[in-house]
RNA sequence: GGAGAGAUGGGUGAGUGGCUGAAACCAACGGUUUGCUAAACCGUCGUAGGGGUUAAACUCUACCGAGAGUUCGAAUCUCUCUCUCUCCGCCA
């Protein structure tokens, strides 16, 4: 959510932001209902205050034994015109606030201005020792190895639940164990970050909270009984973990990794990229989150980069980054870096982690803020979160960039001790 | 699922219709005293929104779990909901 009074007073940046970001464009509309809603509000608030001083005088003329009817009477009538006032007040309120939660965050100064993926820029690239592009022997891709293998099964995970759906089997199952036990060891051991589990369903307000909600509410799964939501993410519980509260600025930044599983219905999305692990419905994610001082936010979010490519270089894993441009941006986010691996099967990058400074917008819709230790004044932290990483893609890299001649897999260095074994065949 | 108890500021906790934005205590912060520490004493100590100001000062409104209602006036009375705790049942 971005501040009423900003918008008030800077309408031009607000619309370029928001154009930018291909994001529907209500600021003068937002202006508008604004100014009535002041106006109201004023009117209101006289009258309460009126009402406040006659009430004591109300209480005086009883207590001596005065009769007060006469003014209680006149009371009665700005106690109606109070609330007929009030509910006009409350239905503009709510009108602005509906325009408001739709508002994204705008773009950071440093994000390239760019309308799609294709104008995102490739900021670095690091390719394992001895790698290349072009491959002597034919690969197999992540689909027929894990056939082959036995250790993937998309077709009964169909069965059993819908296309997109995987089942992990044997060692597949194994080796995924490993690769997220052993993120998650590395993020707790290098990186001093706090390990959660947390829930996987959760309420409304915290959808709202990070953002999902409204825009991306149809790409939620919806339990509709309780009205809870299966996380697209970790990001979102983890987040709310500290909605409404007030963090010390001494406890800052607060740095939480967690492992979860993810839902995702990716409506309208049939048919597209959508082979094998390419476009899931469920998947495991490790997840990074960070509350920190507004002022170091962005150093904070090169951090989390590294801490997300560490766990590449580990596994050697060709990867790139990429600085997002304005229209690829999420609705949430001021700035993102997605982390793409290569996957030489399909011969091109697979995205494998975002990491995004959401700035104050996360902050102030969920409500969360610090208390300054010099002036003991509160503000809103900032929040940040990113893949550390996504397992699904990353798994098709894992698979195709270790396959020998023969169709089988070597099991990178690092997990060999998580999964006590060596190679799959 | 049934029965009961509860929800007040950073914490404990008082408060059953007006003088309560809220006692008291603790914590925190500033100061005095002190060789240092401690203790004692004095003072400060909510959030959000509107108006106002270069900025302050100042001023108004709202907020005692959430929402509605009664009343001239609600932390206080009524209703609904949420959450927490205790007991019973059911399931694991």
């Amino acid at each position: 959510m971005l501040d009423l009074k900003f918008i008030r007073e800077n309408p031009d940046l607000v619309k370029l932001g928001v154009g930018n970001k291909n994001e529907k464009n209500t600021v003068d509309e937002i202006l508008e209902l604004d100014k009535e809603r002041r106006d109201f509000l004023q009117r209101t608030e006289e009258l309460k205050a009126k009402r406040n001083t006659v009430s004591q005088e109300i209480a005086r003329l009883k207590k001596s034994g005065e009769n007060a009817d006469g003014i209680v009477a006149e009371m009665r009538d700005v106690s109606d015109e109070i609330k007929s006032l009030d509910d006009k007040l409350r239905i503009i309120s709510d009108k602005l606030n509906v325009l408001l939660l739709w508002i994204p965050n705008l773009p950071h100064e440093s994000v390239p201005v760019g309308k799609s993926a294709a104008d995102n820029i490739e900021d670095r690239q690091w390719l394992p020792e001895g790698f290349k592009f072009e491959n002597e022997a034919p690969v197999l891709d992540h689909v027929e190895l894990g056939k082959k293998l036995n250790i993937l099964d998309f077709e009964r995970g169909a069965k059993i639940s819908g296309s997109g759906f995987p089942v992990y089997v044997g060692k597949g199952a194994t080796l995924e164990r490993a690769l997220i036990n052993y993120m998650l060891d590395l993020h707790l051991a290098e990186h001093g970050y706090t390990e959660m589990m947390p829930p996987l369903l959760v309420n409304r307000d915290s959808m709202t909270g990070t953002g999902q909600i409204p825009k991306m509410e149809e790409d939620m799964y919806h339990c509709e009984k309780d009205d809870l939501f299966p996380i697209p993410t970790a990001e979102v519980p983890i987040t709310n973990f500290h909605r409404n509260e007030i963090l010390n600025e001494s406890d800052l930044p607060i740095k939480y990794v967690g492992y979860t599983k993810c839902f995702r219905r990716e409506a309208g999305s049939y048919g597209k990229d959508s082979k094998g692990f390419l476009r899931v419905h469920e998947f495991n994610k490790v997840e990074m989150v960070k509350f920190v001082k507004p002022e170091s936010s962005y150093y904070e979010l090169e951090n989390l980069v590294n801490d997300a490519e560490d766990i590449l270089k580990a596994l050697k894993i060709p990867y790139r980054i990429l600085k997002l441009c304005t229209g690829d941006l999420s609705f949430s986010a001021a700035k993102c870096y997605d982390i793409e691996t290569w996957s030489p099967a399909e011969n091109k990058w697979l995205e494998a982690s975002s990491c995004s400074n959401f700035d104050n917008f996360q902050a102030r819709r969920a409500n969360i803020r610090y208390r300054k230790t010099e002036d003991k004044k509160v503000d809103f932290v900032h929040t940040l979160n990113g893949s550390g990483l996504a397992t699904s893609r990353l798994m098709v890299s894992i698979l195709e960039n270790y396959q020998t001649p023969e169709g089988k897999v070597i099991v990178p260095e690092v997990l060999q001790k998580y999964t006590g074994f060596k190679i799959i065949e």
